[in-house]
DNA sequence: TATGAATGAGCGTTCATTCAT
DNA sequence: CATGAATGAACGCTCATTCAT
C-alpha cells in the first residue's frame, strides 16, 4: 500500500489523492485502509520515514572517509552524486513527492519532510567539515549556509533533470546522468574549494 | 484581497485555505469574493501572474547590457542578487507560495507556478548566453542546465535564508543579505566562469 | 424585460433562468430589474397574466354567438383552433411556458398557470353549453370532463406540435396547420357530436 | 429511498426538492445519498426509468393481439385505459411527476421525461397500425398525430382527474374511474374509428 | 484480518435581493 | 430612473473516518 500510495501522492499530490483512490488502487477494501495506518496522515509521515532512511544510506555511502588529494576528493564527489541520481532514478515518486508536492500537505508532513531535506544538508555539512579535517578543504566560516547551497542544487536539479520543466512524471529526461553528475561536481568543486579561506 | 489571500496561501497552503477565511480576513462577505475572482483558482492564478511579473521586472532590471571585465560580471551579478534578495525580503509570502507552498495545489496552478521558475531559469539563460556574446564568459554547452542549477540555487536559498530549515513564516534570517549574495555569487562566478571552455 | 424574460423562462426554465441572464439580456443593471419588479416570482407572474388575457381574447373570439346547423358549428370550430394555432405560432415563447416548463416553477407560479389552463377549460365548457343551449348538441353529463379532455388534447398537440417529441424550441413544425386543425376538429366533432344523449 | 424522492419530486418539484429534504424523510445521513446516487440528477433518472418501465409495461399488456369486431376493440381500449388509471391511481407521485412537474426541472432530466411520454406514443402508434392491420380500422394519414392527440388526452386527463385544476395533491378525484374511462375511450372510439378513410 | 455501507462536518459556489450613489 | 458592488443564506457535494459484521 505504501508504494501505491507513494505514487499518487507524487502525481496528484497529498491532498488530491483520496483514501479511495488509495485502497482501489490497491485493491482492498476502504475500512482495510485503517486497519494498516492511523490515518491519512500516518501513511504519509510512514513513507517520508522510509524514504528519508534510504536516501541517508545512500548519501552516507557517499562519506569521505581517508584523506587524499584534490583529485580524490572530486571522485568521492562524483561517486556520490552518481548514486543520488541513480537512487533517484530509481525513485522517482519519492523524489517528486519529497522535493516537490509535499510542501503542500499539511504542517506535520511538511515537517517531517523538511526534517528529511534538513538532515541531507547536515550530512553535506558533515562531508564538508570532514573534508576540511581531512585538509582537502580551508577552513571557513558559512559551512551551513554552503551546505544548503549544494541541497538546494541537487534537490532542484534533480527534479528538473527527471521531470522537466513542468514537473511532469511522464517526462523523459534529455541529459545523460554523467552530464548532470559533472556539472554538479563541478559547481560543487569550484564553489566549495575555490571559496579558499574566504571568510 | 489578493494580498490577504496571498498571505493564507502562503502560511496555510492553498488547499487549508477556506474561501471563508480569505473573506473573513478581507472583511467582506462570502459572496463579495466571487464578485471579484470566478473561483478559488482563479485568485490563485492573478497572485501567481502577478507575482511573475514582479519577479522577472526583478531579474530583468539585472541584466548585463555592456561589456565589461570581470570584475564587472561580479559586480552586475551581486547587484541582481541583491535586489532579488531585497525583493525577497520585502515579498516574502511571494516567496513561501511560489517555492515551496504552492508545488501543494491543484495542476493548473502547480503548472502556472512552474512556468514562473521557468521563465526565471530562461532569463538566467540569456543572461549568460549574453555574458559569452559580450566575451565574458567562455562558450560552453549545457548552458540551460547551468541555468537551473543557478535558479534552483538561489530559489532554494532564498527560502532556506528567510524561513529557515522548517520553512517557519516567523523565522528570522541569521545570516546578513550580504554573506548570502556573496556566497551565491561565488558559487556562479567559479561554477561559471572558471568551467571555462569544458564542453 | 416581459419579452426577453418570457424566452429565457421558456428556453431555460424558471429555476434555470438568473435573474442576472435577464438583465443581461435586456440590456440594463441587474439593479434596474428590481425597480420594475418586486422579485423574480412578479415578473412570472406578469407575464402569465398578460399571456392569460391574450389566450383567452383568442378563444372568446371564437365563442358560438349564433344557432347554425352542424356544419356552422365545425366551421367555427375549425376557425377557433385555427386562430389558437396561428397565436400559438406566433406566441412559441408563451405556449412554451405555460404548457410545460412552467410547471416547475414554484407553488404560486404554478398556480396562476393553473388558473390559465383552467379558464381555458371554463370557456371550451361554456362553449359546449352554449351549443347545447343553441340545439346544436343534445344535453349532457360531464361537460366539464369533456372540456378538459379537449384542453389537454389541444393544449398538448400545440406543444408537440410546434416543439416535437423533445420540446425543443429549435424544432420546425412538419404538419401543416390546417391538417392538424382538421385532426383537432375531428376528434372534437366526433367526440363531442356523436356522443350524443349518452348520459 | 427512491419512493421518498418521488414523493418529494412529485409534491415540491424537482428544484424545491433539496437532498437535505430527502435524506432527512429517508431517515439516513447526507453522506448516505451519494453513496447509492451520483448526485441529485441521477436519482432523478432513475426514478423515471422505472417509471417509464413500468408504465409501458402496464400499456403493453394492452395491445391488441386478436383481430375482432369493433366491439372487441372497445372493450380492449376500455380494458387498457383502466389498468392505465388503475396504475395512475396507484402511483400518483409519479404521474404527478412525468405528466406535470417533471418539466420544470434540468435539460437532461426534462429529455428522459419527454422520452418516456415518447414512447407511450409511440405504443398508442403501433396498436393504432396494428388495429389497421388487423382490420378494425381503415387506413389513414397522421397516425403518428392522433397517437399524439391521444396521449395528450390521456396523460392530461389523468392529471386533472387525480389532482383537479390546480393540480394539488390532496385533491380527490370526484368522477369515479369508469366515467373516466368511457369518456377516454368514446372520444378515441369516435376520433380514430369514424374518421374514416380521411387522407 | 477484512469489509463496505454509513456518517456528518465542512467546503466551494450560487444567486435573489439590497442599497448607497 | 438607473447603477453595480456588496450581501449572506442556502445548497450540492466531498471525503476522511467509523463500525457492525
Amino acid at each position: 500500500m505504501l508504494n501505491v500510495t507513494l505514487e499518487l501522492f507524487a502525481t496528484k499530490g497529498y491532498h488530491a489523492t483520496k483514501v479511495s483512490d488509495i485502497v482501489s488502487k490497491a485493491g482492498v477494501a476502504q475500512g482495510t485502509f485503517y486497519w494498516y495506518f492511523k490515518n491519512k496522515e500516518e501513511i504519509a509521515l510512514q513513507i517520508i520515514e522510509e524514504g528519508k532512511r534510504q536516501l541517508l544510506e545512500v548519501i552516507h555511502q557517499g562519506y569521505r572517509k581517508d584523506q587524499g588529494c584534490i583529485n580524490d576528493m572530486i571522485q568521492s564527489s562524483k561517486r556520490l552524486m552518481h548514486n543520488l541520481l541513480t537512487f533517484a532514478s530509481e525513485n522517482r515518486n519519492l523524489m517528486l513527492f519529497l522535493f516537490l508536492k509535499g510542501q503542500g500537505a499539511d504542517l506535520k508532513i511538511r515537517n517531517a519532510i523538511s526534517e528529511t531535506l534538513f538532515e541531507m544538508e547536515v550530512n553535506f555539512s558533515k562531508n564538508i567539515y570532514r573534508a576540511i579535517e581531512l585538509g582537502m578543504l580551508e577552513d571557513r566560516d558559512y559551512v551551513p549556509l554552503q551546505a544548503q547551497m549544494l541541497t538546494n542544487m541537487i534537490t532542484g536539479l534533480i527534479a528538473r533533470w527527471q521531470f522537466g520543466p513542468l514537473y511532469d512524471w511522464d517526462y523523459t529526461p534529455t541529459v545523460p546522468i554523467n552530464v548532470v553528475v559533472d556539472e554538479i561536481v563541478h559547481f560543487e568543486f569550484f564553489g566549495l574549494l575555490l571559496s579558499g579561506g574566504r571568510r
